[in-house]
DNA sequence: TCAAGATTGATGCAATTGCATTTAGTTGTT
DNA sequence: AACAACTAAATGCAATTGCATCAATCTTGA
């Protein structure tokens, strides 16, 4: 127990700090600029632009998302007080609720998606032969131990967002 | 302008997001189990340490952590609040200041090593061969256009944190 | 069936962040 | 010397986060 890690070991994790900061920070400040919301804006609506029926129960985001269940439920307020989701009653289960995605919520979250492939494309993408991205995404998978679910299950899906 | 990016790359930036988060927070809660402060201030602590007579300027602690200005100031309110560090005049330049390092703040900052050195071994080094951290920090090197500075130019001091 | 325990979602409160501005001091130009 | 432009650091304020807890409902297993 409580080995040292070797340096190459070290300087990985550095880096993946340092440039995910980086390259998120790039981003975000590039969507900013364009006058969208923040990244979760996005993510959020994308969940439930794909969820049948555009619904999911805020415990569903919550587990795609990756985020506590308190950023859940705030980041719902907001998008409903944007008129991006509304909450609908949920009859299975009187405790919980459905988010619904709104058509002001789908556009938006189309809108976004070109801005935003756009900047992955500008600051991932041109960096970065296709064959290294997935030498790249091999090694964080070894580290994710299971960045799988999300991405992975829903592919056909990519083209279209 | 404006080219969308390959499925490669989009995946590859939605790999770097969630690992680096989940690795990050991982690492986090390590140290903050063994009550330990937030990794910022070991950043922070480490800089200051490895400087000639343990002091910096904030700005250039700053330039160091690739941290905002007032994240700057305020972390080194804390520092100087728990006595791990001193703010001292700065005579060349009275708009500016010194931080210099104390002892409890060098101890406090081989202690944090200590644990986080654990924690880097068990949520990376242990996941990765040396040979594929190397690859890793290759191809996140071709992301970040400059991890550099920082690391790199005090390899030396590496063994001794 | 009923109590114990688990799950869903919201929220009060304190701590932290981000933004914009302020204060003070420095540098460069004429 | 005088002024404009710039840099260093702090700070007020609003927004966001994290934590702990709560209330409501569900599940279960004796």
């Amino acid at each position: 127990m409580k080995r040292k890690p070797s340096i190459e070991a070290t300087d990985a994790w550095t880096r993946l700090m340092r440039v995910q900061s980086r390259v998120l920070g790039a981003v975000e400040q590039d969507l900013k600029k364009e006058g969208f919301p923040p990244l979760a804006w996005y993510e959020a609506l994308l969940e439930l632009s794909l969820a049948p029926s555009g619904e999911l129960r805020p415990v569903e985001l919550e587990r795609q998302m990756l985020i506590p269940q308190y950023s859940t439920s705030r980041l719902i307020d907001r998008l409903v007080d944007e008129g991006l989701a509304v909450r609908r009653e949920c009859q299975k289960d009187k405790r919980g609720q459905y988010v619904e995605i709104t058509e002001a919520g789908r556009t938006l979250q189309k809108n976004m998606w070109n801005a935003y492939a756009a900047a992955i494309e500008r600051h991932v993408g041109c960096k970065l032969s296709d064959a290294d991205a997935m030498k790249l995404c091999e090694l964080l998978d070894q580290l994710g131990c299971s960045c799988d679910g999300a991405t992975a299950n829903r592919r056909e899906a990519v083209s279209s967002r």
